[in-house]
DNA sequence: AAACTATCGATAGTGTTACTGTCTATATTT
DNA sequence: AAATATAGACAGTAACACTATCGATAGTTT
């Protein structure tokens, strides 16, 4: 197929398409002749991969670009994870070694019995909002820490348990990059919906 | 205190209070003549908790008024938490009626029993989640659903728990729109580090 | 009181990101 | 042959979040 059926099938504009192929976000075309190209299936797919990524998870073109990366390179899967995670913006450096935040967590994974790495970009992350938490003098956040991971357990395991079904490695690295970042909306929804329902249920009409 | 001072203890420059203050993000400061003003603790704490939004949320300075307009204004909270819902990034509109992640969300939200209002961003923000699933060719998706909502009940009612426990009005719109902004960091973050630990544990060195 | 520094408010400028538009030389289609 | 489409290069744009500069005070130091 040539670019406008391209554009038309992934729903991506043309100016849109050569921005992505000059930010080398899709695979090199077939040549027809030196200057003409034909492009296939996979570059539908892959459009659409980019624009899930962008719209639905939030990321930078960047960022797209290196999980990209990962999710084709014949990568140990832990370590395409590691990609994912580190492409997903807020994923910034570890606040000062001895803040508070960072103690917290540290305590609160090691009472789950969690194997997890000092440079694990979810430990920087957490220990920043915890640290932002605790600034702003809501110290209440810290008691229920111990569910917040229950509930991240739950959803860690059944992320995995996903990536075990996949029929072959490509899959598999698909499914970790595609899980990473757009299970965090997904979680987000949820979470709105049942704050919703709880809300309901705790002060709708009783104390508001 | 001056400018000079409001500027050391916050951290934010004196540009970029200004800057605030332009955007309307700062309550009006005392006046000592019509050209100087004092400003006071509660200048402080409001650029903390604009950082703290900003940095760690995510949230674009638009979403950050409308979010601590909710906060002060004496609204019903369970419409304050409806603002911090809407104000963060990725809430757009609902996808076509009939599309299928509609469909499955409404489907999975029913069967846990919640009541879950049509305009709910979670909602939204879930089914268009759930859509580019589908579109990717990765229905596994579906399949973990019931658990993703399993965990985000346990959020979600922790969440509403630590509400109720401020001790006035205030406070209490400040938690909720504090903890919906930064609450969606902190599980992802734990959730990266608990997919660290279940990744070890299923196939770090077995098969990779 | 003069000199110096700080602040106020307004406005203009900067850097980044993600496109979008225009152009010329070829190809392809009719 | 004429009309349309494509490739590739590069310039332009819109939104965003600051950042810098400026003239007119205000406060502080000497």
């Amino acid at each position: 197929m040539k670019m406008s059926e391209l554009s038309e099938r992934s729903g991506v504009s043309v100016a849109s398409i050569k921005f992505y192929q000059r930010e080398e976000l899709l695979p090199e075309p077939e040549r027809s002749s030196p200057n003409q190209a034909r492009y296939a299936a996979n570059h539908v797919d892959r459009l659409r991969l980019i624009r899930a990524l962008v719209d639905v998870g939030g990321l930078s073109v960047a960022a797209v670009r290196r999980v990209l990366a990962a999710a084709e390179a014949d990568i140990p899967l832990d370590w395409a994870m590691g990609v994912a995670q580190h492409a997903i913006p807020g994923s910034v450096e570890l606040p000062d070694q001895g803040s508070r935040g960072v103690t917290e967590i540290d305590s609160v994974s090691a009472s789950m019995g969690w194997m997890v790495s000092p440079d694990n970009p979810g430990r920087a992350m957490a220990a920043r909002v915890l640290d932002s938490y605790l600034q702003l003098d809501h110290e209440e956040l810290l008691s229920v820490l111990p569910e917040y991971c229950s509930a991240a357990e739950i959803v860690a395991r059944v992320d995995l348990g996903t990536v075990a079904l996949q029929p072959n490695r490509a899959r598999m690295s698909e499914t970790v990059v595609v899980g990473t970042v757009l299970g965090d909306s997904l979680f987000a929804g949820l979470r709105r919906m049942a704050q919703e329902d709880a809300a309901h249920r705790q002060f709708s009409r009783a104390e508001s």
